[in-house]
DNA sequence: CTATTCAGTGAACATACGTTCACTCAAAGT
DNA sequence: ACTTTGAGTGAACGTATGTTCACTGAATAG
């Protein structure tokens, strides 16, 4: 391929007034084709596949380098695995931060905070179907940092509840117990949400209304708990 | 290799007596190397490899058989993984058969519940870790495979509970909603314990700890549940 | 303007892979 | 006794794999 790219100079002007033209392009570009091999691998995976079964070398070929490049970004899978823990980290975090923004609508907030988490995790579904794909099997090293990701995601979301004087009753352990246990059931949903075939309203209901009657369950626990 | 098995004269008398030697030769022959297929895969994930990434090759290999003769058995690694779904969903049936058989302790029924559990996934080690491990990856058609097995689980499960007078109030689906809840939090668990690090018996405590409150949590629900 | 850096290249390698095929030879059927 | 069956064999095939290496050439530094 040998993206040809022009030379473009740089005019002085140009660079102080808006930083338009190729401002950082060396470590830019690196950082685009490491980008673009984390997404390949993902792409590969929303395939139906796992990141076990990938080979380095169609990872390679769907980003667009020569097998070769794939050691100037990672000194091998795991490594890679490692990074797309930490991505999908992040877009599980990012959840957790838009619903402090929003806050909590008052009645109904577990109908409708299921379906936010529906609409989330189908707009990032290639995240969800990474971390509920590997978070049980696959390599140790990778489900290990996915683990960690969710014990942290879990701690977070304890903290918010305290913070937002939900159960205010409950001390910190047992908040962090119970966020657990609705991350477990949230990401065993995020499986039923991916695998759904589209378009069956029906099976969509009964999946949606089982998730939502499971929390209110959880909830309903955790209101008569005693510490 | 070719093991030599001597041709082994069967006397009518002992065939009569007690059925000793090379009573079905055949058939048995052929389902001992498959089984012997079955049991070096699920020994290859042991080592904490996902099914995916086996090679046909290094099963046969290590069930001490040519490559080609994995197609006497199964026409493709899928099937297999469906034998090693149907086997493993048997391992889990019977952990209910015996649950029934014993019937629970009238008092901390869910510590020493927990602590069976805990011991038998640690006697069915592999099973275990195939569920946990492609119950949210690897191939489609595996993955709803373990999910079809977890359903008939949490239904036989919602049985057993209205057969035993356990939380006799709730509807029949109700039960089966909180079955599929204990049940994802079973398999969390399974993972929790197979990856936990021998003889840590701090965190262990601390494992099954959070487990036992989980559990606890979820029928404190279930009991003021209205449906 | 010149020298250095380094992301990406392309070829080469030894190995491993899935699948096929004609075969053997003991057990099962007649 | 004789024929048929079929689980397991061993060789061969084309293809894919991970990793290495010296290389190129544009972006950067001096």
């Amino acid at each position: 391929m040998t993206v040809r790219k022009l030379p473009l100079r740089k005019s002085a002007a140009a660079v102080a007034a808006l930083d338009i033209d190729t401002p950082e392009s060396r470590g830019v570009r690196k950082q685009r084709t490491k980008t673009n091999l984390q997404s390949a691998a993902l792409d590969l995976m929303g395939a139906g596949r796992g990141f076990a079964s990938l080979s380095l070398r169609e990872i390679t070929r769907a980003a667009g380098v020569v097998p070769a490049s794939f050691y100037r970004h990672f000194r091998d899978m795991d490594e890679l695995g490692l990074a797309l823990v930490e991505e999908s980290g992040v877009t599980l975090r990012r959840l957790l931060r838009e619903a402090r923004r929003t806050g909590l609508p008052p009645t109904h907030m577990l109908r409708s905070s299921v379906s936010i988490y529906k609409t989330y995790v189908e707009q990032h579904r290639l995240h969800f179907l990474f971390i509920s794909g590997e978070r049980g099997g696959g390599s140790t090293v990778i489900r290990k940092a996915i683990r960690n990701e969710e014990t942290h995601f879990a701690n977070e979301m304890a903290q918010d509840m305290r913070a937002m004087g939900i159960l205010p009753e409950l001390s910190i352990g047992t908040l962090q117990m119970l966020s657990g246990l609705v991350v477990t059931t949230m990401i065993n949903a995020a499986i039923d949400i991916l695998d759904l075939p589209s378009g069956q309203a029906r099976l969509e209901r009964e999946m949606v209304d089982n998730f939502v009657r499971q929390l209110r369950l959880i909830f309903l626990g955790a209101r008569i708990w005693r510490d």
